[in-house]
DNA sequence: CGTCGGTCGTAC
DNA sequence: GACGTACGACCGACGT
């Protein structure tokens, strides 16, 4: 499985240090510190396995002085002695890594990157690559074509083009650009003054230091004066620099190979620092013979019923059942267009029967007629005394009604019970809860039906092939819920949330999905010709200023001309190092350059066109001639519905051309579409949950929150607030709900770090108790490993104490916004009930038929607009009580738009 | 020709 | 690096 012909030259010395200063402590119980051993030995684990190779090393640095030392006396001589903490660490990291097998190389007298440099030439030479892993910058002079750097703790490699990208120099050039530059922490002196960037220039203009020196006389400024006086400590700081390739050391690359590990030392090591995981797995590895074998699985007891007498059986188990697992097979995963090609139950786990009905190839066997027994089995599933589970009931629920049965005894969906026991630990889809709450493989769809281009519709599949497949989803989804429920049961909130919230939910979804909502095909036809002509416009244009035509929806073409072509300045970079051509960056140059002003109308316009205007009409359901998107009630980790196929929850409303599409969301002859959202509903939950006095009284008050933020951060009356006053408070008050840092509302505002750190200083300070909030729930989220909403969702956050900081952080922050999500979640699927509960009682002339996050839509006949305005306010605004008020504004109109 | 990761942009 | 939750379009690399 190795790469063959790479060698992989590890710079332990480099890891070490990073792995000490950039990882928490981390000590057995004897005060024994192991933090930065196991950040080395979880690096190098992960490097072999993204990059296993033929040949192997780790290179350290000798203890002492090294031939540098004797060159320059102050080599190195203001570094402070190791930390003791960091020492200590050292002898059982080696003694690890000798035990892994994985050979060790330390050369008194040299330093771990002259090891490196030679060996990785020596391997060169008989042609073989090398890859290097260190974080150190000064080994980028050993890149060549051969040669890479890898930097593992932020997973990025160094080329010779990517050399050139970072530091604007060739590889070949580094050791002068490092010489002119000099390095404090070795004390190598350098020019000066003398940064990256002047380094490079002159690089750029003179190639290399010699050229340099021979025309320091032509650089102008206080700075060619600082260079000409230093010039003479250029060879010893370039002889410094430069990475020994050609040291006589004894050891041969090709005995550089990865040997057996040795357990029995392995384990003393782990057990001795507690790495208990680790321990764990080689428990498991070494045991694995005597492992007892697993428990057989229950008998499957799987029938295929072809008669009446078979099925009359069946339904007279299931008329005595109080509970039963039930699922459809159809055509079709869209439920419009779907058709029923079998059904399958199962009362006890291990037996199921499958009803083939509509399967069709050329020697398929006489089956039982498709409404013959859907006529048999409505009474059951539509009793609602019945207990039915399912797996993903929405979707049969939707399907039934095509065939005009509605499925009322839905009780149980074990999709959801998976969803309300932990959002986080696994997808809720079948195949995944069956490995991981029961361990079972089951047969996949694509088993039974194939995959991609050969993929066939259920119909054509062998009864054979699929009866034992459908019997098994409803086998599998009662074993699941017998599984899950007793687990709900065992925490109180989590049943209620699942009884009370998302299993009610289920209906309501079906009838909104099914409902549909109408749209104006006409206006987008219309917006959708108008948007080409502007984007052919813009692509012209644009194609002139270069000279040359190019893809302008190409991130990548567009940084090779901005960056490249242009020489356009780099504001900043995507997380892959490559340089960014986000909207915030384009809109900076915009004031400076006209063609990134081109490229953001381009992109604002096409992302209409394509995700709108082009994709709208397309989705819309000829019988009924709506969109009927699906609603997911298990996939957003913090509660939240997603919405896709299409995704009417980011349709567009901030930009007035985008605010265009919405207008053609309308309502049929004689309705109107009403529009009521919750009004800052999340800080509303954020003074609830804190209790802060400040945010509380603005909220009893009815103030203008924003404002009000304003007025305390800025210290002034609330009447002189002026709007770009209030924009930052805005600023401020959604970034705490996401838990922004000072850098991110610098970013938002355009203002600098300092600045935005004032700013929430001010806010934390007129809100402690918000700031309380925060730390409290970060704390609790430590300790439990889960943060709740009001209504006692939980969100697990497994990297909470994550050792690397970044992953910990991004919990920390997903754990202060989760509960507000979270409970706005909550808050709106129970006014969602309530709503829909109403409908039901009174049966108003009224259909709701969107729900975006804190906002619910409906279709109201234009003789009940008056009531059904008020009913919504108060079912949504009652859904449950807060320490502050809930405001739902609410607006009227013929398109959604208009009722904004 | 399909899949997949990266990047970007829309919503709340 | 740096603001939480989603979905989806497009590009381009890669594998069949």
């Amino acid at each position: 499985m190795h790469n063959k012909n790479l060698l992989l030259l590890v710079d332990g010395s480099s890891y070490l240090y990073r792995a000490f200063h950039g990882l928490p402590p981390l000590n057995t119980q004897a005060g024994q510190p192991t933090g930065a051993i196991y950040g080395v030995l979880n690096m190098l684990n992960r490097l072999i396995l993204d990059h296993p190779p033929q040949y192997i090393a780790v290179v350290f640095d000798a203890p002492g002085k090294t031939f540098r030392h004797e060159m320059y006396a102050a080599y190195k001589a203001n570094r402070p002695p190791m930390p003791g903490d960091l020492r200590s660490q050292i002898q059982p990291l080696h003694a690890i890594i000798e035990a892994l097998g994985i050979p060790l190389v330390i050369e008194q007298g040299v330093e771990a990157d002259d090891v490196i440099g030679t060996l990785a030439r020596n391997a060169s030479m008989q042609g073989l690559r090398t890859l290097i892993s260190t974080g150190d910058k000064d080994l980028a002079q050993l890149v060549n074509e051969d040669i890479t750097l890898i930097n593992t703790m932020n997973n990025t490699l160094l080329t010779p083009a990517s050399v050139k990208n970072k530091f604007g120099v060739q590889p070949e050039q580094i050791i002068d650009y490092l010489a002119l530059i000099g390095d404090t922490s070795d004390n190598i002196p350098g020019i000066p003054k003398v940064g990256p960037k002047t380094a490079a220039k002159w690089l750029a203009t003179y190639e290399n230091i010699d050229t340099l020196v021979a025309h320091a006389d032509e650089i102008t400024g206080k700075i060619g004066n600082t260079l000409r006086e230093h010039l003479g400590q250029l060879p010893l700081s370039k002889d410094l620099a430069t990475i020994r390739i050609n040291l006589a050391i004894p050891h041969k690359f090709q005995e550089l190979v990865q040997k057996p590990q040795k357990i029995e030392e392995l384990m003393s090591w782990y057990q001795q620092l507690e790495f208990k995981t680790w321990l764990k797995n080689l428990d498991n590895n070494t045991s694995i013979k005597n492992k007892a074998p697993r428990p057989a699985p229950p008998n499957k007891n799987y029938e295929t019923i072809f008669t009446q007498d078979q099925l009359n059986k069946w339904l007279k188990q299931l008329k005595t059942a109080t509970l039963f697992s039930f699922d459809l097979e159809t055509t079709s995963l869209h439920y419009h267009q779907a058709n029923i090609v079998g059904a399958s139950f199962a009362t006890s786990c291990g037996t199921a029967a499958y009803v083939p009905l509509a399967h069709d190839y050329p020697d398929a066997p006489p089956q039982l007629n498709r409404d013959e027994v859907l006529a048999q089995l409505k009474p059951l599933l539509e009793d609602p005394r019945k207990n039915i589970v399912g797996q993903n009931l929405k979707y049969d629920m939707n399907v039934l009604k095509n065939y005009d049965i509605i499925l009322r005894g839905a009780r149980f969906d074990s999709m959801l019970e998976s969803y309300v026991l932990n959002s986080i630990a696994t997808r809720h889809n079948m195949d995944a809860l069956a490995k991981k709450y029961l361990d079972i493989d089951t047969i996949h769809y694509e088993d039974v039906a194939g995959k991609g281009a050969k993929q066939i519709s259920f119909n054509h599949v062998r009864i054979e092939e699929a009866a034992p497949y459908a019997a098994e989803d409803a086998d599998i989804t009662l074993q699941l819920h017998e599984k899950l429920w007793p687990q709900l049961l065992d925490t109180p909130k989590l049943q209620q949330l699942f009884e009370n919230i998302e299993m009610p939910l289920v209906r309501i979804l079906s009838n909104m999905e099914y409902h549909g909502v109408l749209i104006d095909t006409q206006m987008l036809a219309q917006q959708n010709k108008e948007l080409a002509t502007a984007i052919k416009n813009i692509e012209q244009e644009a194609h002139e200023q270069v000279g040359e035509p190019f893809n302008l929806g190409s991130p990548k073409q567009i940084q090779a001309i901005f960056y490249e072509k242009l020489k356009l300045p780099i504001l900043k970079k995507t997380p892959k190092g490559q340089p960014s051509t986000a909207e915030n960056v384009l809109q900076e140059l915009a004031l400076d350059y006209p063609l990134p002003k081109l490229i953001l109308e381009y992109r604002s316009l096409s992302k209409l066109r394509s995700t709108y205007t082009e994709k709208l009409p397309k989705m819309i359901n000829p019988k009924t001639q709506r969109i009927h998107t699906s609603y997911h009630q298990a996939v957003a980790t913090t509660g939240r519905l997603s919405s896709s196929d299409p995704n009417l929850q980011n349709i567009p409303i901030r930009s007035k051309e985008g605010r265009r599409i919405r207008q053609a969301f309308i309502a049929p002859d004689h309705y109107c579409i009403v529009a009521a959202d919750y009004s800052q509903i999340e800080l509303r939950i954020m003074a609830h949950l804190s209790q802060d006095p400040g945010l509380l009284d603005a909220f009893r008050n009815g103030q203008d929150i924003h404002k009000a933020t304003a007025a305390e951060i800025f210290n002034i009356a609330l009447g002189s607030v002026n709007s770009e006053q209030r924009r930052s408070a805005k600023a401020i008050n959604f970034g705490l709900i996401y838990g922004m840092s000072a850098f991110g509302l610098s970013q938002q505002l355009g203002i600098n770090r300092k600045a935005a750190q004032d700013y929430m200083d001010r806010y934390f300070e007129r809100y402690p108790a918000v700031k309380n909030f925060m730390e409290k729930t970060k704390e609790i989220a430590s300790e439990q490993g889960y943060v709740e909403t009001l209504f006692g969702r939980r969100l697990y956050l497994p990297d909470i104490k994550a050792r690397q900081a970044q992953r910990r952080q991004y919990a920390e922050r997903a754990a202060i916004n989760a509960p507000m999500q979270g409970t706005a979640a909550d808050i709106i699927k129970l006014a969602m009930i309530k709503t829909q509960q109403w409908l039901e009682d009174k049966s108003p002339n009224v259909n709701m038929v969107m729900q975006v996050h804190d906002e619910l839509v409906f279709e109201v006949h234009e003789s009940e607009i008056e009531l059904a305005r008020e009913q919504i306010k108060t079912c949504m605004s009652n859904a449950t009580k807060l320490s502050v008020p809930l405001i739902v504004d609410i607006g009227t109109g013929k398109n959604w738009d208009e009722a904004h």
